[in-house]
DNA sequence: CCTACCGATCGGTAGG
DNA sequence: CCTACCGATCGGTAGG
C-alpha cells in the first residue's frame, strides 16, 4: 500500500515535469533525456513509472479535456440565463488557464502529436464541447440577449481570448484580468457616453 | 540570369511546401525528408537550394513579422483616430490570417524553435510591435475613446481572437467574419436594447 | 533504479 | 540532382 503509494507520488512528479516540458519546448522537442533529468533519473528509468512519452501526453491531453466538459456540464444544467452561463465559462477557462497553466498548453496546441485511437478520442471530446458551448450562444441570440453575430465567430473569439493568459504575462492581477477580459468580449472596447 | 531565377522559383516551392508541413505538424515533427518528398526531391538534394531547415523556419518568420511591422508603420502614421487604428489594426491581422495561413502559424508558434541569434532577433521585433500597438491603446483611453481597460489585456485579447481564423474554419465568408469579431471585440458580444 | 545497448531516424555532407 | 554515408540522438528494452 505504502509502495503504490510511493509509486503514484513519483509518477505525478514526472508528469508535472512533463508538462512543463512540453510547455516549454514542445513535445516533440522534449527528449525522455531531458524529462529524466529534470526528476533526476537516468531515461530507462522513467519506464517503471510510465508507460511510454505519449502515455504521458495522452494523459494530460484527456485530464484537461475531462476538467472543461464537466465544467460544462454543470454551468449547461445550471438555471441562469444564456448570457450568464457565458460568463461563467470565460470564468471556467480564465481559471483553468491561470491555475493549471503548463497542463494546459499541451490540451491547447500538443495534443496534435497524439496517436490513434486518443487522437480521435481527444477531437471528439472537443467537438463535443464547442457543439456544448455553441448551443449556448445560439439560444443567447434567440432570446435577444446576444447581438446576432456567427455562433462560431463567437465561440472561437472567446476561446482564443482566454488562451493566452497562460504566456508569461502573469504579472497581472488574475481577478482584475478576469474582469478585463469579460468586460472587452461581453461590453466590447469602445467606451460609450 | 534564368538559371538564377529558376533557382530562386525553386526555393519558393520549398518554403511553401515547408510552411505548410510546419503548419501541419510542427517544425519538429517535419523531417527534411517529408519535406523532401513534398516537392518531389531526395532530402540531400534540398540543400542545393537552402542552407539549412532553421534557415527555412527563420525566413518564414522574419518575412512575417516584416509585413506586420510594414503595416504597423502604415496604420501608425495615418490620420485617424486611435478606435480607427486599432480597427485597421484588427482587419490586417484577419488579411494575414486569413490569406498567409500556413505561413503565419509558423509565425505565431513555431519561432521558438529557432536558435541564437535569429531567435532574440525576433522576439525584439515582435516586442517592438506590441509597444507601438500599446501606445494606441494607451492613446485612446486617453482620449477616452476606449474603455479603461488594462492596455497588455486589451491588446493581446485582440490578438488572440485575430489568430483562430487560419484553422480548418475557412468555410466561413471572410468579410463576415472579419465583421463579426470587429464587432464582438469593439462593441461586445451582449445586446443592448 | 542503473548500465549497456537496440534499431530507427535525424540533419547534413562528400563526391560525382 | 542523386547514391552513399556520417555522427548524433531518438524512444525504448534487457538484464540485473
Amino acid at each position: 500500500m505504502l509502495s503504490r503509494m510511493a509509486k503514484s507520488s513519483k509518477r505525478e512528479i514526472i508528469f508535472t515535469a512533463a508538462a512543463k516540458l512540453f510547455r516549454d519546448r514542445g513535445y516533440q522537442a522534449t527528449s525522455m533525456r531531458d524529462l529524466a533529468e529534470a526528476v533526476d533519473l537516468k531515461a530507462s528509468s522513467l519506464y517503471n513509472h510510465i508507460g511510454s512519452k505519449e502515455e504521458i501526453l495522452k494523459e494530460i491531453c484527456l485530464a484537461n479535456a475531462d476538467k472543461f466538459s464537466a465544467g460544462m456540464q454543470e454551468v449547461m444544467h445550471s438555471k441562469v440565463s444564456p448570457l450568464e452561463k457565458i460568463k461563467a465559462l470565460i470564468n471556467m477557462h480564465i481559471n483553468i488557464a491561470v491555475n493549471d497553466y503548463t497542463s494546459v498548453t499541451s490540451f491547447n496546441d500538443e495534443w496534435r502529436h497524439l496517436g490513434e485511437p486518443a487522437l480521435s478520442d481527444f477531437k471528439e471530446k472537443r467537438k463535443k464541447y464547442e457543439r456544448e458551448f455553441l448551443a449556448i450562444i445560439k439560444e443567447g441570440i434567440a432570446q435577444k440577449q446576444l447581438q446576432d453575430i456567427n455562433p462560431m465567430v463567437c465561440m472561437y473569439t472567446i476561446l482564443s481570448s482566454t488562451q493566452w493568459v497562460y504566456d508569461a504575462h502573469l504579472d497581472l492581477d488574475q481577478a482584475q484580468m478576469s474582469m478585463d477580459i469579460k468586460r472587452m468580449l461581453i461590453n466590447g472596447m469602445e467606451l460609450r457616453v
